[in-house]
Parts: C-alpha cells; structure tokens; sequence
DNA sequence: AATGGCGCCAACCGCGTCTTT
DNA sequence: GAAAGACGCGGTTGGCGCCAT
C-alpha cells in the first residue's frame, strides 16, 4: 500500500473515530437551526414543494435525520416524496433519500475503506469503470458515493503524481490457472472421478467465460476460493448442484453482464444454493435444474455440512488449505472497526485477540475459509463478495453476536432471513445495549421459533449444530452516544418491512448471478455472515 | 500565526430509467 | 401507448480539516 494511500486512510480513520466520538453520524456543520425556515441562509433560493414549501438544501441536521429515521421505521423505504408531506421535512425527496442511502442506514459501515476494498475497487473500476453503484452493491455498507469519492480523489492524486490508475497488480493474470484447476481437481476427486470430472469442466466453463476461479494474488491478500466451499464436507450431488447452478448463472452473466460474472454465480449461487438445500426446497431446484439427484432432506444434511472438527475440511484429505485454525475455529473479522484503537499502521497486524472474538464452528464458515495465503486461492473480489455476504448476513445473526455464546442451526441462518440485516454493523461494532440487540433477539427468537415447525431443532453443539462464541468482554467498548446512533433513533421495534434497499439488494444480486432464482432466494440477508471466511491480511513489510 | 494546497466528504444537480396512471 | 411521477445513477461542487510552508 503506497504512502500516500495509507494516509489517508489513516486520515479517513481519524475521521471515523472523530464521527464516533462526536456520536453523530457526520460531520455537521455550524448547527443549522432547522426549526425556521427564515433562520437559515440555506433555505433561501431553494426549490418549493407542492404547497409551496421552501425545501431547505444544505447539510443535514440531527433533527432532520431523526424526523427522517422516524419516517423510515414507520413506513419504509421509498415513497421519498412523500417525507416532506408526511413529516414536515423541508427537504426534497431526493435528498431524503440520498441522505438515507449515504448516511443513515444502518447497515452502513462507518469508517475508512480497507485496502482490500480499495483494492476491489480499482479492480471493480479496471472491469466496468464509472458504475459506482454496482460496486457499492458488492461493497455492502459502502455507498457509491463513497466509492465515488474514494475514486476520483485516487485519480487526482495520481494523475498529479503522473502514475497509472491501474496498477498492473490489479490485473489479473491467469498463467497459473491450469495449475490451479489441476490442483483443485485432485484436492476435489479425491476418487471420484464424476466429480472432478464435473468440477473441472465446471471451471473451465467458468474461466472460458471470464471468470477466474482460481484468481492470482492481488497484493498480499490471500482469500478462500470457491473450491474451498466445495471441498469441506459438500456431498457431491449438492456440490454439483451447486456448481451447475453457479454456472449457469455465470453463462447468463456474461452475457447481460460485464461484471465479474463467475464470482457472482459461483459464490452468490453456492450461498443462495446452500439455503435452497437446507430450507427444504432443494428438490424442486434440483428437478429445475434437470439433476437426477435425489434430494435427501435428512437433517444429517446439517452434520455433512459441519466443518467444525478440527482438522476436518471434508473432502480434502490432502494438500488443501495450507493454513488452518486450529481447532476448526474461525476468527471473524471486519475489515473496518475493528480495530478502533490502533493506529492505521498496525492496521495490518491486527492483533491476534480482536476486539470481537468471534469464534465460529459452522459449516459455511469453515467451508469457505481456507484462512491461508494459499497462492491459488487468491480472490479479492471473491473474497469481498464473501465479505459483503458476511455483512449482509451476518445481520442475521446479531442476536448470537449479543451474547455469549449461543448455538444456531444451519437452518436457522438459512432461513433467518427476516432478521433485519441492517443491524449488524451496530452489532459488530457498538454495544450490545443498543435497542437493536433487544429487537433482534426478540426478532431471531421468534423466526426461530417459526423454524421449528420446519426443521428439527438441534440439541447442542456435537450434533451437527454450529456453535457461534463470542467473548462480549472483549467487545469494542461503546464510544458513540446510544441516543444519536440510528438503531437507536429507529428505536427497538424497527423493521425493515418489505424496504426497497431489501429488495434492491435481492435484485441486483439476482441479476447479477441470473434470473432463475427468485430474489427471496438469493437475497444478500439470507446468507450467513458468520460462515463466511474472513480476510487475512499478511502484514506489509 | 497565517496561508495555501490538498484530501475528504456531504450534498446538489441533471439526466436516464423505471413505474404508475 | 403516452404522460407524469418516482427513483437511481453519475458528475460536480463546496465546505471543512489537516498539513506543509
């Protein structure tokens, strides 16, 4: 990472906690008095609303994005036009929602952007160029104004330096590709010849569309590849499956998109699969699919699926996975946040006890980390894909983040998918004495409990279940006021209801991976976060 | 201490697309 | 099918803080 770029980040950083501290979400300006519209330079020469309203432009004020807040608790997302006649809001619709979409959404991730991610933009940037939103839709919590900003200052800085925007690391280079699918295949045959057939066919069709499954190392970030979700403990008929799904979706693509199409199907389908084979519908996919397997919804599903033994990684009994946790645990971690007490330099050295230790024994999770720098396993956007799903879901799974240790199902992740995404970040990052942990637990117990009906419920940790540890006293300590943070503003009873960001977060992911999946099926929230791999970062030298 | 350059970021604006009527 | 409204996206601007001079 050059320089100038870690400082800003480290200025970005500095800013982050300046935003924590201050306990609001930005930084606001000399505070405008929002309660007269005569008060206030900004009002004047601003557009009129129907009733001829004088919409106020300007930086946002805490007030404003309560009333706004509140507004979208009660009513969701969308219908923007409609704040300023509901509320009194003297604000446009655009900027409502503007001010939603880059501010005050709770999945939102507060802080300066990782190298990964910015790693991921540039190569997003190489691929499609100015199209801030897809990236923001594969960088979950980062808005594609963010991604904008970050863009355009990187390209003054160096075009003032005179240096490349593309830096040839960013390229992928495929020389090792044969090598990599020849070693997947003998880490995934493991004698069964169909499969690696299969498998290999499968990545050949991926790489002849574009994608590369076996990505070369982008800097010196190593990332699980999707063999490695395929290699712990996936039967081979659902393995298949599921590589025939992601390839499908991938052919779809590349046709009707530009963007990294096998990192979408492969992964996204895999994930969205994986809750098709555990929500009890995987037998009309697999028919759908035209698969001759037979789809076995023995809950066992759920201990084939259970990585958790130490040293168990399913198939691979060989040279798979150099590095592993010992004892099968997993160390999850965000990128952003973390840390918020070290300075940006040891950024990359994050200690080894982070400020949440999260130790994760599930299926997924295990399954998708291969938690090495195994030099063919390197995916930066893979593995941000993997990191966006992990956000996305492990909203999902806040209620176990808020205590102790708690035991959940595979089911439960899978189908938890009404657990309201957007807590997380607050979750992950705050305390756990925030209104939302009380409205999330109470909104996992009851899906929960819904779930019973559906799946037999697991008994304890050695029967398949995954067990999510946290050690709630090494919790980041609060440091932003309870009352001024949006989980809060939204108050417990918050619900996302059927939001657009919901839907849209559904769609795109949809479109992305193809058309054969309905939304419900795909969604970025139904995923778990907490199965998904971590990023390992090896310290710069 | 003053000043200017620079980076970061929030917000606005215009336009295109989508949805609804 | 057309018009209007709503929404989303990308480009741009302006304010603020930091830092070097």
């Amino acid at each position: 990472m050059e320089r100038e770029s870690i400082g800003s980040a480290r200025r970005r950083f500095l800013n982050m906690c300046a935003v924590k501290n201050d306990g609001d979400t930005e930084r606001l300006p000399k505070e405008q008095p929002d309660s007269s519209p005569n008060d206030e330079g900004s009002w004047s020469g601003s557009p009129t609303a129907g009733e001829g309203v004088v919409l106020k432009k300007g930086p946002w004020t805490s007030t404003e994005d309560a009333i706004l807040i509140d507004f979208v608790k009660k009513h969701g997302e969308g219908n923007w036009n409609s704040v300023q006649r509901n509320t009194g809001l003297r604000r446009c619709g655009k900027s409502c929602r503007l001010r939603w979409a880059n501010h005050l959404r709770p999945e939102l991730k507060k802080g300066a952007l990782t190298p990964e991610e910015e790693e991921c933009i540039i190569q997003m940037h190489a691929k499609i160029g100015n199209k801030w939103a897809q990236m923001a839709a594969l960088l979950p919590g980062r808005t594609d104004n963010e991604i904008k900003n970050f863009w355009n200052t990187r390209t003054k800085r160096l075009q003032r330096a005179g240096l490349p925007l593309y830096p040839a690391s960013s390229i992928c280079s495929g020389d090792s590709n044969e090598n990599q699918l020849i070693q997947i295949d003998g880490e995934f045959c493991n004698g069964d010849i169909e499969n690696s057939g299969v498998l290999h066919e499968a990545m050949n069709e991926m790489q002849e569309f574009g994608f590369d499954p076996c990505k070369t190392t982008i800097g010196q970030v190593s990332y699980a590849p999707l063999s490695d979700l395929l290699s712990q403990g996936l039967e081979w008929p659902y393995t298949r499956s599921l590589l025939n799904q992601g390839l499908n979706d991938i052919k779809r693509n590349i046709v009707s998109e530009t963007f990294l199409p096998g990192y979408h199907g492969s992964l996204g389908s895999v994930v969205s699969n994986f809750k098709e084979l555990t929500s009890g519908h995987s037998e009309s996919m697999y028919r759908n699919l035209g698969l001759g397997f037979s789809y076995d919804a023995d809950p066992d599903m759920k201990n084939l699926l259970s990585c958790s033994i130490p040293g168990s990684h399913g198939l691979s009994h060989g040279n798979f996975s150099a590095s592993r946790h010992s004892a099968g645990t997993v160390k999850l971690e965000l990128p952003s946040l973390q840390c918020p007490d070290t300075n940006y330099s040891n950024w990359m050295t994050c200690p080894d006890t982070p400020p949440y230790n999260i130790l994760v024994q599930s299926p997924g999770n295990v399954s998708l980390m291969s938690d090495c720098a195994s030099p063919r396993s390197n995916g930066l956007l893979e593995a941000l894909v993997q990191e966006s799903q992990k956000i996305n879901c492990g909203k999902n799974q806040s209620s176990e983040k808020s205590s102790c240790s708690s035991a959940i199902t595979l089911s439960d992740i899978m189908e938890s998918t009404t657990v309201n995404f957007c807590t997380a970040e607050w979750e992950e990052t705050c305390d756990q004495r925030s209104p939302f942990s009380q409205s999330v637990d109470e909104h996992a117990q009851i899906t929960s409990n819904s779930l019973e009906e559906l799946t037999p419920k697991a008994t304890s940790g050695s029967d398949g279940k995954m067990v999510v540890e946290q050690d709630s006293t090494t919790s980041t300590p609060d440091t932003q006021p309870g009352f001024l943070r949006p989980d809060a503003l939204l108050g417990s009873n918050w619900n996302l209801r059927d939001s657009r960001r919901t839907k849209e977060n559904s769609d795109s992911f949809c479109a992305l991976q193809g058309d054969n999946l309905s939304p419900a099926e795909v969604s970025l929230d139904s995923c778990p976060w907490n199965s998904m791999p971590s990023i390992h970062q090896v310290p710069e030298h």
